[in-house]
DNA sequence: GAGTGGTCTAGACCACCAA
DNA sequence: TGGTGGTCTAGACCACTCT
């Protein structure tokens, strides 16, 4: 494909791993046989298997060898919605959500434009993570306008910046305050993790985040939550189910 | 952050671009220039502005400089459904589509699970290519039963294996056909592009794509039609608004 | 200890772009 | 023409894993 020589290399490659050749799991030609193999010095080889590392196909480990990953690996559903109550019980069904934090802040501008309050009105951030198997998938971070949790705590609901309650469900709480929860809206994209993201989701190289923004609104239109969701694309997919009119 | 020489420029120079030192459109210090900052080879240099490349930060561009990408790119809203015509009217109101083949195949695995048609039974498949402005955004793999396609042929809307017809819309004529769309079920993940798909999609490093995978079911339960759909994440987010119960 | 990949150097030549 | 990034080399040393 490419005219360079370790893009050759790396296409080379490509090929035996989509053959069959080098199946999940298994390991490449080390970096030295490769070099004779093409007549390479090692940095052209290595350029060549970097290729292959930030298209998500090999993680190269040191005293192993270049491992090939899992073509399709397990994808856990994460999200089939249609009721904000059914996805919390389905997450919590199939995996472990825990909450790292919760307090009251000021809104900026993002989240006042989130949930149509004014900027520095008081609201509650919460930051969950969840965990599926071994390892953490997500990180969800919330915002709930001020009033909201006020009315919450006043119905006895209790305090949603008691970070040992847990994550409680906060569509049933709203709905339990007379603010029932009429619809979501969600916007979903992807782009490659920052750092920070890539430690906290332990992501190897050439795995991208999944990016979800929600909304939910209740049935006066005044927003109830509004949530950032960054999910790990190799062990998270999101699925919808719309009834059509 | 990093311990090693070319992480620590990869950070510095992510954190410089994080401040606005070096703003969207402007360019980084040239590759001498960082040498000799950093007291660093040629290579070691390279290897940090790799890593801020596939982190989608920057585009290196041979005779002008390392260019700093925009934070925020223009994201067009693709489908905010909730009912697939008002889908269909959006994208095409937004955009172009472009009807690139339609013939009939034989179901393999793949196709006979997403439309329940047993393997090797005749099948409709379009490919369609979906543009936003200037470049292609979007490319776009349809099945449809071919029951489906001769009940649509027989009611007298037209031959969907015809190229030279265009797109149509598959919901309305199943709908004219007796056969109602009754629920579209998606399911969003992420990965890196292979090749083709970065260079049919015009992806510069460090991009990922949007795979959605669709399929819509009549009153009956029965497919009307399944989708492959490929999206360029720099330039698509997908959106949801779901009516709770 | 032997083998793996990871980092780094100094130098060379090539491809591309702007003035 | 001069500056930019892109590729490649030969050699060195380091960090890690397995046996």
């Amino acid at each position: 494909m490419g005219t360079t020589l370790y893009s050759r290399i790396a296409s080379d490659l490509r090929d035996q791993i989509a053959s069959g050749e080098f199946p999940p799991g298994s390991t490449l030609p080390a970096i030295p046989e490769l070099m004779t193999r093409y007549d390479a010095a090692r940095d052209t080889v290595r350029d060549a298997i970097r290729v292959l590392s930030v298209e998500g196909l090999v993680t190269p480990r040191r005293g192993i060898g270049t491992v090939v990953r899992e073509t399709s690996p397990v994808r856990l559903e994460y999200a089939p919605i249609g009721a904000a109550r059914t996805w919390e019980a389905q997450t919590a069904g199939e995996g472990t959500d825990k909450l790292v934090s919760a307090e009251w802040e000021q809104a900026d501008r993002d989240v006042s434009s989130r949930l149509r309050v004014d900027i520095g009105e008081r609201v509650i951030r919460r930051v969950r993570h969840h965990y599926q198997g071994q390892g953490i998938v997500q990180v969800h971070e919330q915002w709930i306008p001020g009033t909201l949790a006020e009315l919450i705590a006043a119905k006895g609901g209790g305090d949603l910046a008691d970070t040992t309650r847990g994550p409680g469900n906060i569509f049933q709480e709203a709905d339990a305050a007379g603010r029932k929860p009429a619809s979501t809206t969600e916007r979903i994209t992807a782009r490659m993790p920052d750092p920070d993201e890539r430690e906290a989701l332990e992501l190897p190289v050439g795995v991208p985040v999944l990016v979800t923004n929600r909304t939910t609104v209740d049935v006066d239109g005044q927003p109830i939550e509004s949530s950032h969701i960054v999910s790990a694309s190799d062990r998270v997919s999101q699925s919808f189910t719309v009834q059509l009119g």
